[in-house]
DNA sequence: CATGAATGAGATTTCATTCAT
DNA sequence: GATGAATGAAATCTCATTCAT
């Protein structure tokens, strides 16, 4: 009697809707981006979509929400995968790395945007620092796995160790997005961030780098 | 083409507006801020305004002007005053690191945010490429020096390691400001760079660390 | 043209909606009321209310028959029981008096505004006049009974009287809404109104007041 | 060297947009009426209206103010003019009476529906308890003069004579204004009204009624 | 009968920018 | 040069109403 689609219809519509504010905020940025413009991306009509997001930030919110599953369950693999923790560290600067090609066309650079004006609106602070604290922990427990099975012996510790590797990473986004591959010189910096690392962890029984 | 009187009446005006820009954009940011906003500020008429700068952008750019000047002169202190390279390079480090816990009341936060923006609207990467060029200049050459004198014996190119201090300083940056200080292990991070670079240069005739 | 069952459903539902209508109308008044706030009021699909009336307005008149059959079955007892006219008169004061501290609580604000509002929309001018009309006639009736009776002997027409008392009440109630009770002075307005009708009529046979 | 017209142009500006707003109101009433149909009424720009009025709300309270300023000269006239008393009361009925017959193309209706959705919203309960108490004390202020000179001996309170009086227009401008003046009878129940007054107050030493 | 997702018109409000004085 | 009133485009958000299921 009923259509009783709900539920499901109703998160499809919202992939839909995730799906076209993702596009819109690639090619235009968070905050240049106004429900219209997701409005018209997505084909629907005005009133069509405030029935599931009343603002492009809850959109962000959803679209930070889902790829920071994704990333967890990258992560996940690496850390049951490797039998040399410096081999898994190694994947993780190659996840990093790979797409950097494209990372303009990516929701990266969206996601840097969305957190620096955030800050600026004093609005997600807890929640921004959550997600943080996650990415740390994910790296910290790749290293601390990497002492106990004393293939690492770190000359600083760990977290500050992995706080680096974030910032870094955050950093050297920045600079592509800016410049492109090649004026950033990213693979050179990644490479020299490697040898870094492997240097603070006094990485054991590698042959030679 | 002969202003006499004007030369540096028009000079204080625009200082004065730039000072009141500077005001408004440490305060809400760069995007969200309006003609009207700086209007208000500095206590001028719309018209008033415009007749120095026609855009928020227009400030913003004077500001980053004034900025680098700044820099370069303490830069070129730095460059002149230390007969080791590796103190000299701890003192950029210092002068990065120093005022660090105010960030958010400096105008850093806005450089970056619009930064960020710019390579958005595709504006300014000529413009951009150019400063991110000199600041690398900058440190490369202290680097080089130290090479010749025979300081440092790097192991990777040395506008790699500049180009990774850079990068990980506007990470580290974005970090403070979203966590602060502690949370985001500031010191800590710095602290492991500083050995990381050490190690990359391979700093002679220093007692070991 | 053979509803069978429906018919009392329908009347269910109604008095279902009816009664979420005047909760709501209470709360907010009448034309801050829209069909999505009865919708929610009563639990239904907005398609569900749509099936019994199409709109505030159909409600709001459905809810007014319902309180002038109340009314006139009030009126009808009032005419029959009394001998004295003067007192069944008295009894009509009392009628419009109590309940009038909870006044704010009950649907008759909600008429003043509509009345106002459909002046203002130029409809329902004939079911205005009417309901008027009616009013009017119970109490000219009621008078004009106790003139055939000689209880009264009127300087001025009935008409005249119970226009002036309908006119009084509407006001009275106003102020009452605005300023409360005993800012309005409610109380001492309802004791000086009644002398003046009983001089109007000029009362017979009462121990003079 | 500066324009410096803007006080009073400032002033005309309000006054053209007021007079506007006004005929809209009249015409449409007061929740009926949005700021654009105020702007294409005053032949304004959109963002024209919004420099000197922010809501309709906020050019309803300047056209009170103004209508208070008129009525607070008129009863000044009317309070210093007369010797008798009850001449100038009876003026204040005829001051009253008058242009009755064009109520509806009035602004007062749109007083009495502005007073009846604020108390809704129970917005300016303070300035309209005012705006009443002051209305109240013009009317008390006459009759207690009349009081004093021996006038009048009246038998209630002379508020509760005022408040009557207050009352009963309010009710009946509502009637005329959804009746007409004929079938509303509004000359009739005022004559009713007056001798009610008189007999209340037991005017002295007059030549019969 | 009943549902509730979808539509789209329309109201509010803000500001960059111009221009007569 | 300087002023600030005026313009109007554009963004946000809400609901009455419809209609496929």
């Amino acid at each position: 009697m009923a259509p009783k689609v709900s539920e499901e219809h109703r998160d499809s519509k919202r992939a839909l809707i995730i799906e076209a504010a993702k596009r819109v905020f690639i090619r235009q940025g968070y905050e240049r981006t106004t429900m219209k413009d997701v409005v018209e991306e997505a084909g629907l009509s005005r009133g069509g979509v405030y029935l599931y997001f009343s603002s492009t930030e809850e959109m962000m919110l959803a679209i930070i929400d889902e790829a920071d599953k994704l990333n967890f369950r990258d992560f996940t693999l690496l850390y049951e995968q490797y039998g040399s923790l410096w081999k898994a560290l190694e994947q993780l600067f190659e996840l990093n790395t790979q797409g950097i090609e494209q990372l303009a066309q990516t929701i990266v650079p969206v996601f840097i945007e969305f957190h620096i004006l955030s800050w600026r609106n004093g609005k997600h602070a807890q929640y921004t620092a959550e997600r943080y604290e996650r990415s740390l922990q994910y790296v910290v427990s790749l290293l601390n796995k990497g002492v106990e099975q004393g293939e690492f012996r770190p000359i600083v510790p760990v977290t500050a160790i992995a706080q680096m590797f974030i910032s870094f990473h955050d950093g050297m986004f920045i600079g592509v997005l800016q410049l492109g591959m090649k004026k950033s010189g990213a693979l050179e910096q990644i490479d020299a961030l490697k040898r870094s690392i492997r240097y603070l962890l006094q990485v054991q029984n590698e042959e030679r780098g």
